[in-house]
DNA sequence: CCATATCGGTTTATTATATGAACCAATGGT
DNA sequence: ACCATTGGTTCATATAATAAACCGATATGG
């Protein structure tokens, strides 16, 4: 593994519950030398990308991120637009929502927003790493996705995090043609027990997915009413992020 | 310089009016052998942090640095924070605003504002770097920064942007003294011809300098009172956004 | 239409950089 | 006082990176 894969590993180990990590951590999760990790942080550290705190040093990701966060940004400007329409629709479903982001075969959590509207809801990680297969965002992401990052994701051990999540690589695939029929996905406690949530998918630069738009309410909760306000909701807010982007909806699946 | 370096070092070719540079440029630019380059940059895709767009292959930042971004929101939220103040403050003072951060020895523009009041304004670039001796937001983050940052960018070549840019180190450092007295920086035509700017340092992390809120105005509109507005405004507004950021006013400089 | 220039991308002998076992000082817990 | 654990450092050895030269594709000018 080269030395410049091996540093950018480390800023993945990174997330919303294990902001601040040390250097003996580091070392352990990622199963590198300490004296390795300690001489790839610095290089990061010089750049910006982390910084230590605190009396015992630990790392955190640091300001130098921000700068090519603005400048990504302003080429795709997927979280200030998303920013607005969770925020939107939380109060018009009244339920948790939240955007997703696709990099590489990674999907992770962009922006969220909770309804006042209960005194309980689904709660969310800043940054967390959403299973493709196990949430509704990761299988309308999927379903409109190439091959290869379809083949790719099933071709690794699929996580059963529930008693109800579909680990069947088959059964996942002949779902995503579902999906793709029917422009949204749907899941029942495949990620979170009895969280009920539904998913559209995000187009920018033309027809690419590039994210998906959710939203997740508590099983006992969703009666057929509000899950065809949700669903219809969720497909609506899609389409006006994927158009405000300039992106397009696209005409078929592995359009990539 | 080691292969990690190297790496980063070509992320900040990138730029506001450079959004997307290629490989042959790339290697120009860095100096390094298009190999070598090319090498360098599959890695960094691979993680993320750039991707190439367009039948030209055009490289540009990648979707995983939006995660680092939540992340690192999530420990020192100054962008989101920064972002309600300065649209606040441009509709209070009817002036350009902005926010810029500091990332080691590097000021870049973090979000900044308009106003709809005039038919003309100070225009400003996504994620710009801004010299520290010729704006405001530079000198009242170098007025609060320790011994060692002001050394180092003062032992460099100053560049003098415009006639009245001061590149003088001992004249800066008596003007850091003067500065870090009343508590804001003002800089007329420092680094923009005909633009008058005023600027208040913003902590975090207990009293550490991380970046500076400022209003520009072009000189012809900045008489008496609206300076005097401009200044009391900035250095409200700066505390205001350090106090929600858990920061704290420092008692003296060189406290880091 | 052809020659030239320039681009993105690739190869591999040579060179430069990275590695990690062992060590140190500091801190906290028993 | 002893032990465990941390962050941090060193340098002989191992590994990865480098860049001159090359290729195919595309665009431009004569």
């Amino acid at each position: 593994m080269g030395t410049t894969s091996k540093a950018l590993s480390l800023l993945r180990l990174f997330s919303g519950s294990q902001p601040e990590i040390g250097l003996t951590e580091l070392s352990r999760q990622s199963g590198m030398n300490k004296a390795t990790v300690y001489r790839l942080m610095s290089d990061l550290a010089e750049y910006g990308f982390v910084e230590q705190v605190g009396a015992d040093r630990m790392y955190r990701i640091g300001p130098g991120v921000m700068r090519l966060a603005v400048l990504r940004e302003t080429s795709v400007p997927l979280r200030s637009i998303a920013k607005e329409h969770v925020s939107a629709l939380a109060e018009e479903i009244g339920e948790t929502t939240h955007v997703s982001q696709v990099s590489g075969d990674e999907l992770s959590t962009l922006t969220y927003a909770y309804s006042t509207k209960h005194g309980t809801r689904v709660t969310m990680e800043d940054a967390e790493r959403l299973p493709f297969h196990a949430t509704s965002s990761g299988l309308s992401v999927l379903a409109y996705s190439n091959a290869a990052l379809v083949d790719s994701i099933l071709s690794k051990p699929l996580d059963k995090r529930t008693p109800q999540t579909i680990v069947d690589p088959q059964q996942i695939r002949d779902e995503l043609k579902r999906i793709s029929l029917r422009g949204h996905a749907e899941s029942v406690s495949g990620f979170e027990q009895d969280v009920h949530s539904v998913a559209a998918p995000i187009f920018a630069g033309g027809a690419t997915v590039c994210g998906a738009l959710a939203i997740a309410a508590p099983v006992g909760r969703v009666n057929g009413a509000l899950r065809s306000r949700m669903i219809a909701a969720v497909q609506e807010r899609a389409r006006m992020i994927t158009e405000m982007m300039g992106g397009a909806m696209p005409v078929s699946p592995d359009s990539a």
